[in-house]
RNA sequence: GCGCCCGUAGCUCAGUGGAUUAGAGUACUUGGCUUCGAACCAAGUGGUCGCAGGUUCAAGUCCUGCCGGGCGUACCA
C-alpha cells in the first residue's frame, strides 16, 4: 500500500537515516495487515540491530491515525494493522472513482504495439491460437489499464509454402483452375475445406515429388500476383476469395470470444520490404550469402544460424519478421513492442532480433518477445497442424459448452469463456498449460465459474437492497475488516501484474478476493441487518473491483448465472 | 552434442531472498441450506519444494554440478 510506504519513508527520514527502498507487503492475519522489513535493510547502514532500528520506527509510526497498531516481530518487521478510519477511507474512495482506484501509471503516455495470435490464412484455428489470443487480450488489456496507448495487431501468412500447399489441394478438389466451383463449397464448410486442403497439400509436398514442383512453382505465382496486383487469372481469382474466407472466418471467430485487433499485418505487405532489407544489409555485411541463400550467421553471437531468403530467392518467415517489424516502426514509433508467441519460437526470435539489432538497435530495444507453452489436453497426442490431428479452437469451446450444459443444465458463450479464459490465464506464462474441460473448467474452486458467480452474488445483493446512504463507515467487525483490508492490495496487485505482464498475479488476487467476500457473505447479511447501509458499501466496492480485475482479464460478469 | 525452459501434496498449480508450522484448487473424510442463490462456507487427511554442494543473519526462491522431462538447433511457419 502506497499510503504506508509514504508513511514509513516519512519516518525514516524524521530519524535521520538515509533512505532505503522501502517495500511494504501484506501479511498473515495473525501478524497484521502490512509488514516491512525495511529495519533489516537499513541495518548494516545505520549501524545499528534490525530489531532496534525497528523499535524507533514503529515508535514513531504508532501515534498515526492510520493505524490500530504498529508492532515490531521476529528479526525486525514491523506490523501494521490499519485503523477502520484508514480502511473506511480506501472503500469511499473506490466508490467514488471505481473505474480509477488504484490503476497503475507504468504506461502512461506510452506508445504500444501488442502482437499475438497470429494466424496463418489457408489455415485453421486451433487451440493454440485460443490460448495465445486470450493471454494476448489480458497482457493488452493490463498495459491499456496502466496508461499505454495500446495498438493490437495480428501478423499472418498470407502468402508463403503453406499457402501455395493449400492452393494446389484446392485446384486438385476443384477440378482445375476453376474459380467459380468455389460456390460450391458452403459457407460453413469453407473453412474445414481449406484446412482440410492444407493437410492434404502438405502430405503430398511430403510425398510426391512432381507435385512438389508445382508447389514450389505455385509458391513464386502467389508473390507475383501480389507484386502484379493480379485479381483476374483464375489462381488469383481463387486465392483472393480463399483468403476473404479465412480473414471473414477470423473475424468472426475474434468477435466471439471477445479479442479486438486494429489490423492485420498480412505476410504479403511486408514481405517486400522485408527482402529488400535482407539483401540491402546483406551488401553491407550484417546477412551473407551461403549455398545460394541468405543467412545470418547467429554462431558470432553465441546463436544459431539462420536462413532468411531461401535459394529460390523468396523471403522466408525471417525476413519477413524483419519486414513485420520495420513496418510497426514506421506505423507507430513505439515505445514498446510486445511479441507473444509460442515458446519454441524463442530462439529463432533472438536469431531475428539479433540480426536486426545491427541496423536498428533501437526498435529492438524497445522490443519484449514473450512466449507461452503448449496447450495440452488429457490424452492428447501432440498436436499437429501439418499432420491434421490437431484441435480446433472451436472443438474446444464447444468441449467446454457440453461440460457446461451438463454440470448446469444449460450453457452460453459468456460463461464458456469465463471458463476458458480463467483456466488459461490463472497460470504462469511459460510451461505447457494442462486443459481439462471437464475438470480444470470446473463448476468449483479456482475457476472462471466461481469469480462470475462472485460477482453475481454482489449484485444480486446490490438489487436486493436498492438505494442506499453513504453512511460513516466504523467499528468494522472481522470479516468486514478482511474484506476491505482485501481490496485495499488491489493497486500493488495491479501494478506486479502490468510490471511483470502477469495476468496469473491478477488472477490469484481475484480468486483470493472472492473466497474473502464468500467468507463475508456467509455470515453477514447486508439486507436485514443493522449495518446494512456500510455493508451495502463494502459490497459495492468490492464488485467494482472484481469486475474490472475480471474484465482486465477479458472476462464479463453475466447479469445472471 | 550444444542452447533455452521446466521439476513444489495422488493430480493440476500459486509462491517480489524473509516469520514457531511451504500455500491453493482437486480428490478423499466430515459438518452446515426456512436466509442477499449451497455454482457457497467450515473442519480434517495429504510435502525429503528432483538430488548434492555453495552464497547469506535468512534459500522453494540466488550460484555450481548432476538426474529426469519438454522445446530449439539452415532454406516450414
Amino acid at each position: 500500500m502506497q499510503a504506508i510506504v509514504d508513511l514509513v519513508e516519512k519516518a525514516v527520514k524524521k530519524l535521520g537515516w538515509k533512505a532505503a527502498a522501502v517495500e511494504v507487503s501484506r501479511t498473515e492475519a495473525q501478524f497484521g495487515d502490512y509488514s516491512t522489513n525495511v529495519a533489516m535493510l537499513l541495518a548494516s547502514s545505520v549501524g545499528e540491530n534490525p530489531r532496534a532500528i525497528a523499535e524507533k520506527l514503529a515508535a514513531e509510526l504508532s501515534g498515526n491515525e492510520f493505524f490500530n497498531s504498529v508492532e515490531v516481530a521476529g528479526a525486525g518487521f514491523i506490523n501494521f494493522r490499519l485503523s477502520d478510519a484508514a480502511l473506511a477511507r480506501e472503500v469511499k474512495s473506490i466508490n467514488a472513482e471505481p473505474d480509477r482506484y488504484g490503476a497503475s501509471k507504468l504506461y502512461a503516455g506510452k506508445v504500444v504495439v501488442s502482437e499475438f495470435s497470429d494466424p496463418n490464412p489457408f489455415k485453421v484455428l486451433h487451440v493454440g491460437h485460443l490460448y495465445t489470443s486470450v493471454i494476448g487480450d489480458a497482457i493488452s488489456n493490463i498495459v491499456a489499464a496502466a496508461g499505454g496507448q495500446v495498438h493490437r495487431v495480428n501478423f499472418g501468412g498470407d502468402v508463403g509454402l503453406h499457402v501455395a500447399k493449400t492452393m494446389w489441394a484446392i485446384i486438385q478438389d476443384l477440378g482445375g483452375e476453376l474459380p467459380e466451383k468455389l460456390a460450391d463449397i458452403p459457407v460453413e464448410e469453407r473453412s474445414e475445406w481449406m484446412g482440410r486442403c492444407y493437410v492434404t497439400g502438405t502430405r503430398t509436398y511430403e510425398d510426391d515429388a512432381v507435385a512438389k514442383e508445382t508447389i514450389t512453382e505455385n509458391n513464386r505465382k502467389i508473390y507475383n500476383l501480389h507484386r502484379e496486383d493480379d485479381h483476374d487469372s483464375p489462381f488469383a481469382q481463387i486465392y483472393w476469395t480463399c483468403r476473404g474466407w479465412s480473414y471473414e472466418y477470423f473475424d468472426a471467430f475474434y468477435a466471439r470470444i471477445g479479442v479486438k485487433f486494429e489490423k492485420y499485418y498480412p505476410e504479403s505487405e511486408i514481405a517486400e520490404v522485408g527482402l529488400k532489407t535482407v539483401l540491402a544489409q546483406r551488401d553491407k555485411g550484417v546477412y551473407e550469402d551461403s549455398d545460394g541463400a541468405v543467412i545470418f550467421n547467429g554462431e558470432k553471437y553465441g546463436l544459431h544460424t539462420r536462413v532468411f531468403i531461401n535459394s529460390n530467392g523468396i523471403p522466408i518467415y525471417e525476413a519477413k519478421d524483419v519486414g513485420l517489424a520495420i513496418k510497426k516502426w514506421d506505423d507507430y514509433h513505439f515505445d514498446k513492442s510486445i511479441i507473444l508467441t509460442d515458446a519454441e519460437q524463442t530462439d529463432y526470435m533472438k536469431v531475428v532480433m539479433k540480426s536486426m539489432e545491427q541496423y536498428m538497435p533501437e526498435s529492438v530495444a524497445r522490443t519484449l518477445h514473450l512466449t507461452h507453452g503448449t496447450v495440452k489436453l488429457p490424452g492428447a497426442e501432440k498436436m499437429s497442424s501439418r499432420k491434421g490431428n490437431f484441435l480446433r479452437a472451436v472443438d474446444v469451446i464447444d468441449m467446454v459448452a457440453g461440460e457446461y450444459k451438463k454440470a448446469q443444465g444449460r450453457t452460453s458463450d459468456e460463461l464458456v469463456l469465463g471458463a476458458i479464459k480463467y483456466a488459461f490465464l490463472k497460470n504462469r506464462l511459460g510451461p505447457n498449460l494442462s486443459f481439462d474441460p471437464e475438470t480444470s473448467v470446473s463448476m468449483h474452486g479456482n475457476s472462471g465459474p466461481y469469480l462470475q458467480y462472485a460477482a453475481v452474488r454482489a449484485n444480486a445483493i446490490l438489487q436486493k437492497i436498492g438505494e442506499f446512504e453513504a453512511v460513516e463507515i466504523n467499528d468494522l467487525d472481522e470479516q468486514e475488516r478482511s474484506l476491505v483490508v482485501k481490496l485495499t492490495e488491489f493497486s500493488s496487485v495491479v501494478d506486479g501484474a502490468t510490471t511483470e505482464l502477469a495476468p496469473q498475479v491478477l488472477c490469484t488476487y481475484l480468486y483470493e478476493l472472492a473466497q474473502v467476500f464468500n467468507r463475508f457473505y456467509e455470515n453477514s447479511p447486508v439486507a436485514n441487518s443493522p449495518r446494512s447501509a456500510i455493508r451495502a458499501q463494502l459490497v459495492q466496492a468490492y464488485g467494482y473491483i472484481l469486475r474490472r480485475g475480471l474484465n482486465l482479464l477479458g472476462i464479463t460478469v453475466p447479469k445472471k448465472m
